[in-house]
DNA sequence: CTGAAAGCGCTAACAC
DNA sequence: GTGTTAGCGCTTTCAG
């Protein structure tokens, strides 16, 4: 039909606006009002309209009407890794969230050790997204200006300790790891040790536990890192130098839940009693956690409240509602109990 | 500077081609083709106009871009779910591999139960992205016709049984199943059983094992299906029906590793000996596969290549090369023999 | 309630 | 190598 020799392949853009007016018999503004204000058109005219738009088959370019409106109804969201179950969570219930208002999310992993932060900035914020979920805050300056430059909403998950931004939701990790420590030491425990990922947060929060555990009169026996992101493998591989210490009582923090269940099947292979020699609590709240046999006590993370969260700050302000000074939302974590310790 | 007083707050759009084309006293195409084609300019115009472009802050909008060149550099990928390892794999790819070419991905989650699956791809193919990745073909029939329409590129993963609308990754899920059955067989086995989670493809795979069962002539002692999406829960629980069974020798096949982790869990509490009496078999090659003790023989699925492989089917068709007939691209599984059959 | 004019910010196409 | 003109497809704004 549309279809001439020669040019680009046309595609099912070939319909405008103006095709679906000239069918209707209006003109097409009035078919932009059939679309986005349809109390403003009579029922008659409405109808007429939407029998061309489905009998010509359009879709609205929501590129032009975003260039047109100022508004591209998409929104960013830049996290370190989707493998991870909380990241996975967040995005999960941001982009429902967000879907369900009208915005599509465009999503960029990578962050942690991204190369050229700012032109991955360049590429969102030149797509001129209505607000952007970023995660923590250790973006390079130049990353980081464009962002306070673009004016946009903007919500900083995961870390709710440094100064944001714009507006912040997470929680105070070395808060968790000093938490850990009290729970613990509530249990009785006096010897310590942890293993954490080499990346800041996790560091953060196994500085959190060693400085708590001081502070209770413990003693830290090891404070063993491995390469981030956390694995099995990197929890099996961590308890190496762990194991020899297990001839007294020992309570372990975990970065993560797979560093966890990592060293409690290193412990079962060696015949480490579970939680009587060894207790272990993770962080995360997978689902493994829980399944595990024996389940494992773990920091749960609320990745889904997080995103859920995150999107309705973000739509609070895109609707001009809501402060806009910066702001700052604790996320809750809890110590959830179970056989490990 | 140009942040008069009124109207909406200024974004970083405030500065635009012809602020920075003024700034470095050149036609606002001339910036263009800095920012585009440098080759086509002087090194002394581009040092002005790089300058300009610095020294203003200027972000290319790229909206305005695609609208002008009706080419709008993102691509949409719609997935069932981020929280399975395998379609997270996937995407994590995916969009690093289109991000390295220039492309910004649009995820968007839903389409396993989705009830407005037209107005999703609607809200999708509105965006006008340069090409599609969906998952499985399940999908409505006035969804797959705007599909069809949008004439982009569109590659589906995750199935390649059934005909493509354009190209299609995959593999075919009930030939995983006879796969099995004929490596359990290989092994000695002549008693059978299946747990699968109740989506079309864990379906397909159980049907596919017990097709070749019985083409093998052994017995299928119990098919048994729980809800999707599978869990370790799931696996837990839907093994209460296969332990009474469990007094003869017997190889199972579940339709997730989550599933098969749970079979074990619920085996190892009830003292049955693996694989000696209890042969499983899992499917996805999640990281917990590998690192249980004992570790679990499944069927190895590759998120990762396919990902990247649809990446470059859709890369090389947009650049105009590939043939543009259906094409299938078979990924390859593997069975991987591990501690549990 | 409907329409006409003007323009969003950029680039294709064609001059010079 | 650079500039000019004319849109891309929609919505804003103002008139009727």
């Amino acid at each position: 039909m549309t279809d001439m020799a020669g040019g680009p392949v046309p595609r099912s853009g070939s319909v405008k606006i103006t095709d679906v007016a000239a069918a209707a018999g209006v003109a097409p503004m009035t078919v932009s009002r059939v679309i986005n204000t349809p109390d403003r058109v009579t029922p008659e005219t409405t109808a007429r309209v939407r029998e061309a738009i489905d009998r010509l088959g359009y879709v609205p370019n929501l590129i032009a009407g975003g260039l047109s409106s100022r508004k591209s109804r998409m929104v960013a969201a830049v996290v370190p890794t989707i493998a991870h179950p909380m990241f996975a969570g967040v995005v999960q219930a941001f982009s429902a969230a967000m879907r369900q208002a009208g915005y599509q999310v465009m999503l960029s992993i990578g962050g942690y050790d991204e190369t050229d932060e700012e032109g991955l900035f360049r590429a969102i914020l030149g797509r001129r997204p209505d607000a952007l979920l970023i995660t923590g805050s250790g973006y390079a300056p130049a990353a980081l200006q464009l962002v306070i430059e673009a004016r946009i909403p903007v919500v900083e998950i995961w870390d709710a300790s440094s100064r944001p931004i714009d507006m912040a939701i997470g929680f105070d990790h070395s808060r968790v790891g000093a938490d850990v420590a009290r729970f613990f030491h509530g249990k009785g425990h006096d010897r310590f040790a942890v293993l954490s990922a080499r990346d800041s947060r996790a560091l953060s929060r196994a500085r959190g536990f060693a400085e708590a555990v001081r502070q209770l009169g413990g003693s830290l026996v090891l404070e063993q890192t491995c390469p981030a992101p956390s694995t099995i493998a990197a929890g099996r591989a961590g308890s190496r130098d762990l194991l020899p210490l297990l001839d007294r009582r020992c309570a372990v923090f975990c970065s993560s839940d797979l560093l966890a269940f990592g060293l409690l099947t290193e412990a079962r292979l060696h015949g480490i009693a579970v939680p009587d020699r060894l207790a272990v609590c993770g962080f995360g709240n997978m689902e493994l956690s829980e399944m595990n046999e024996p389940p494992i006590t773990t920091v749960s993370l609320e990745g889904t409240e997080t995103g859920r969260s995150a999107a309705g700050l973000l739509l609070r302000r895109l609707s001009g509602g809501g402060p806009h000074e910066p702001e700052r939302v604790r996320v809750p974590f809890r110590i959830v109990e179970r056989a490990t310790a």
